[in-house]
DNA sequence: GCCTGTTGCTTCTACGGTGAAACTAATTCA
DNA sequence: TGAATTAGTTTCACCGTAGAAGCAACAGGC
């Protein structure tokens, strides 16, 4: 069970489409994927074959329904042997490098951190470099590293503008497998959680889907038709001119009333500095907040009328199947998901389905899982689709 | 160059691919085609043989510009005979059919409008009947009908709800079909037209596409990888919750500050009305607004003012390559186009590109067009796809 | 005028992926 | 124990495809 990649990167377009069916939606029998695929039976036989021989796929032994019986020869599913490689996927902040390892089922089995000391791109991917030789000791089988950052990336590879890195034009790719010989994958962080969700996420088989992030900004992900909508441009500008309530309040950051200034952590902190002339953490404010505080109360609640909006013109305007609440600042719909959700009804056709909203508090683990999710796409489909 | 419809209709993919690329994008040669869908120049000349023979294509002398000199044998463009066929749309209303007969290519080549004098479902069906009889006569080689009609139409051949016309399960394709013995193609008059343009129109070869209609409703259709995106459940019911300025006037029809209130034709001129105390034609009142009177210009200006906030919000959320504005009631463009794009700016970030936005004021043969765009879409693709 | 280079299209052939059908395998039920 | 049922395999013939070679039609240089 060692690994040597390569061997099983050269996939049919059949093979390929078969092993992303069982890696995205877990064990399937031949029967049923040939139903999936809208296959033949004995097509089904003929590209499972060399999937299973190469240890990507095995027979399991009938998944866990004896409930179920049914007559007839029982089926054989197949499952990815998830543990046969293994991913890094990392986070870079400004002070804090946060990693972890995947299978290929994209779960978490180790965490490693290490702060930042300096942001030179060279010593940067030295600590990365190091993190990964103190990984490979644990887990064998490593096959490629995710890096995901908040900023601009050209080609997956290159960091053409990271303005909290301080970088221009990082080879960052380059930079890493030159000093660990494995295949890198660079990604802007929130295109990268979107890629993860969407295939081992919320998003998994969905077609049209929205990952919405809050945090210290905020994050807009459209996927459609299982893809990501490219969006080169704008980075992690979003929501600086959503205006979501024009009476809304002035932050130092995003336009007055914007999707920024309304909910983003540092916004939210900003306005109770300025209306009680205390800092507080924004897990207290929602403490303070669900406690009918009023000055936190106030300003949660505006937010939750806003999100609502939000989520609302998301549903109305881009359909997706569902919505994503994603990041470090969707704490409010805790305490303030029923407001949310009545700000949403109240901004769509009475007729139309309820919006699927998952909420989903992530921390930078989870950023860093995103982008090793992104090196398994990128191994199973090979470098050039996605 | 008489017709047989379904003689050409058992279209392999491959050929199909074909037949769609050169209806839609025009003249191309057998190269350009292997370059557009990605195969051989071998297997270009097997498919377009018998879509030649069948008299679908021909081929053109080498499309205008002999300004482009190129060396080597010189290519031979492939174009649809585009009179082979024609096609009927009919787009119905509470008190008129209007129809019109379009080529292969959706160009109009005749009108033809009826006033109708019962909404009974078997009267309307004569009524159609006798329109497309009188049509036969000028115009050979009709292949099919489509219907464009304002209401909750399933399967494209039952009109399952009609507020206008007070209907309710009416199946009017069969009914249509039984008198004429010709495909009939019922749809929804905005997804009718969404798909036009789709194929025809403003949206042609874009995968990322959105439609507005802004007349006596608002419609909305959003195209995805060139497919247009269903919502069964709405119908035209949009806009009446797209809370646009929460300050804005309120309606007889619509929210409080709704797209609905703040756009349509009806609930521009009850604005006027109430505020004036008397009537005025849309048509009037734009040129009222557009010389500066007080009372249409703010009125006209709060409905520039949505319109562009409108739109920030479709080219935020769901990121289309494209916007059209159609229907009746986009004559406000012209008065105050200005507004429009300078508001779109301001509630959107910066870096992002412009919204690449088109304006096209249309009437009911338009929407008749669309009907008939939909029963070649039909015709070329089979009953089965779309 | 003629040769050459270039580009477009056609013909022919070998190959690979596919489904259909016949067959084997493993189970339930009577 | 055998019939019915469902899962999976093997074999084979069939397309659709690409690839190579060849033919066709033009421009440019001599």
């Amino acid at each position: 069970m060692t690994t040597h990649a390569a061997s099983w990167l050269p996939l049919s377009a059949g093979e390929r489409s078969v092993a992303i069916e069982v890696l995205v939606h877990g064990p399937l029998s031949r029967t049923e994927l040939a139903r999936r695929l809208d296959l033949s039976a004995g097509s089904l036989t003929r590209l499972t074959k060399p999937l299973i021989e190469s240890g990507l796929l095995v027979e399991v032994p009938e998944a866990g329904t004896p409930a179920e019986v049914r007559q007839g020869r029982p089926s054989q599913p197949l499952d990815v042997v998830a543990e046969s490689r293994s991913f890094i996927g990392f986070k870079i902040t400004a002070d804090m490098v946060y990693g972890v390892v995947t299978t290929l089922r994209s779960d978490i089995v180790a965490r490693l951190d290490r702060p930042l000391d300096s942001l030179d791109p060279a010593q940067v991917a030295d600590v990365l470099a190091e993190m990964t030789k103190e990984l490979t000791h644990a887990h064998r089988g490593l096959a490629g590293i995710g890096i995901g950052v908040g900023g601009l990336v050209e080609d997956r590879a290159v960091v053409r503008e990271s303005p909290f890195l301080l970088w221009r034009d990082v080879p960052l790719a380059e930079l890493v497998r030159a000093r660990t010989g494995l295949p890198v994958v660079v990604e802007n962080d929130v295109a990268a959680l979107v890629e993860a969700e969407t295939w081992f996420g919320a998003g998994r088989g969905l077609d049209r889907f929205v990952v919405l992030t809050i945090g210290a900004g905020i994050g807009y992900g459209l996927v459609q038709g299982g893809k990501r909508v490219p969006n080169a441009e704008e980075d992690r500008g979003f929501g600086r001119h959503w205006i979501l309530a024009p009476d809304g309040p002035l932050t130092p950051d995003g336009e007055r009333g914007s999707a920024v200034s309304l909910l983003t952590i540092g916004n939210i902190r900003y306005q109770i500095n300025a209306a009680t002339g205390r800092d507080h953490s924004y897990e207290e404010i929602l403490a303070l907040a669900a406690a009918g505080t009023p000055g936190p109360a106030r300003v949660i609640g505006e937010a939750a009328r806003a999100l609502g909006i939000l989520v609302a013109h998301i549903a109305n305007f881009a359909m997706p199947q569902k919505i994503l609440l994603a990041g470090e600042g969707v704490g409010l719909m805790e305490v303030a998901g029923h407001t949310v959700e009545e700000t949403v009804r109240t901004h769509r056709h009475p007729l139309s389905p309820r919006v699927a909203l998952e909420t989903k508090v992530s921390d930078f683990h989870d950023w860093a899982r995103g982008a090793a999710a992104l090196a398994i796409q990128v191994l199973v489909l090979g470098p050039a689709q996605t």
